[in-house]
DNA sequence: CAGTTTGTTGTACGATCATTCATTTAAACG
DNA sequence: CGTTTAAATGAATGATCGTACAACAAACTG
């Protein structure tokens, strides 16, 4: 019973979301999240509770969609290397025309948490992980089909982790295309075996 | 004439550098730097002006010590190869034992302030520019000598910078010298020639 | 249609922020 | 030593922050 809520939960947390992944924490008051979700401090706070909490949730949602369909990209191409190169490929796109100009919301969380809130930094550790362990899948699938040179394998998915975390931090130079095309070519091409010559 | 400054410019800048490499802009108060300087506000508004000053003063200062002494590292071995290595040995000890455990100060700036101060994103990028022209100098030097593998050359240095950013966000999280040593080893290989067996 | 419960509204509160300034202190000069 | 000038002091200011709450509105229950 009782009045009925006004708005979707998932819309506003989303448009907060937003506002985290542009401005982070420190930067965006409660105050401009109020007015873009176009929401009063009270609401907010009863459908979220405090800002923090409300960060979590974006976190969590940020993680659970955008986070979540680029890394099923790396394992859901015909061949371990084609994943990553897909997964690169459309992680540069973003970076250049859409939302991951801004760089990636755990990235940039990661960067103002993780030496003062350890529960936040688990949670961004668990992110690492999971990209980490899909690489390292689709490093152990090319060797199996011989796409890489000797030396490579599922232990070079430390290295690919870290290009992407770099490569986050970069985009928020707005480098061109080329810049970051020259980046993931060169990490992908120290792993592949050797092009035969066309 | 007048009174004398009862303290040192410098010493009191270092103090600041440290705690903005530690936390951050945002989330290091004015009465926080004070305290840890051992200044009243007023002497602090006196000596560097704004909190914004004070702290492109501190980015000036670390760009100038810190940086600076990383970036010679590179180009000061007897081979190319060999300079980029001890670059990475010495990252990686810092991050491990040293100041570097809190990542860079500047990676975590830029992922802070891109978006909002031009001013100051125009001298991060005056650091990745550096970063960037040591590296290809480096790599320029190693395939004179034989040591890269074909392919590899100083457009390969945007991959190495994207890789140190990555690794600076990744020692946020405190990980292991062996887990930095295995990217930073991965990228290097990935570069260089094939080693003859042993 | 009353009563209960829940959501919304808008203001207001205390804390904390960057910054200022009148006052006091001390060094340098004649 | 007295005057001048700059530095240090520490409280105060106004703005902005996250959050709480009293008043009001609406929807479900019986």
């Amino acid at each position: 019973m009782g009045r009925t809520r006004g708005f979707e939960v998932e819309e506003a947390l989303d448009v907060a979301l937003d506002l985290f992944w542009q401005q982070g924490y420190d930067n965006t008051p409660m105050q401009a999240l109020c007015r873009a979700m176009n929401l009063q401090p009270g609401s907010v706070y009863a459908a979220f509770g405090s800002k923090r909490d409300l960060f979590t949730a974006a976190v969590r949602r940020y993680m659970d969609t955008v986070s979540a369909e680029a890394i099923d990209r790396i394992n859901g191409a015909p061949s371990g290397l084609q994943g990553l190169r897909e997964y690169f490929a459309h992680l540069i796109d973003a970076m250049v025309d859409g939302k991951r100009s801004r760089g990636c919301l755990i990235t940039n969380s990661l960067v103002e948490f993780a030496a003062r809130d350890p529960e936040l930094a688990a949670m961004f550790q668990v992110h690492l992980a999971r990209l980490q362990t899909s690489f390292a899948a689709a490093l152990a699938r090319a060797r199996s089909e011989g796409e890489l040179r000797p030396g490579a394998g599922p232990e070079s998915a430390d290295m690919l982790v870290a290009v992407v975390q770099g490569m986050n931090v970069l985009a928020k130079s707005r480098p061109g295309r080329q810049a970051l095309r020259n980046v993931a070519d060169t990490a992908l091409a120290g792993l592949a075996a050797a092009e035969p010559e066309t």
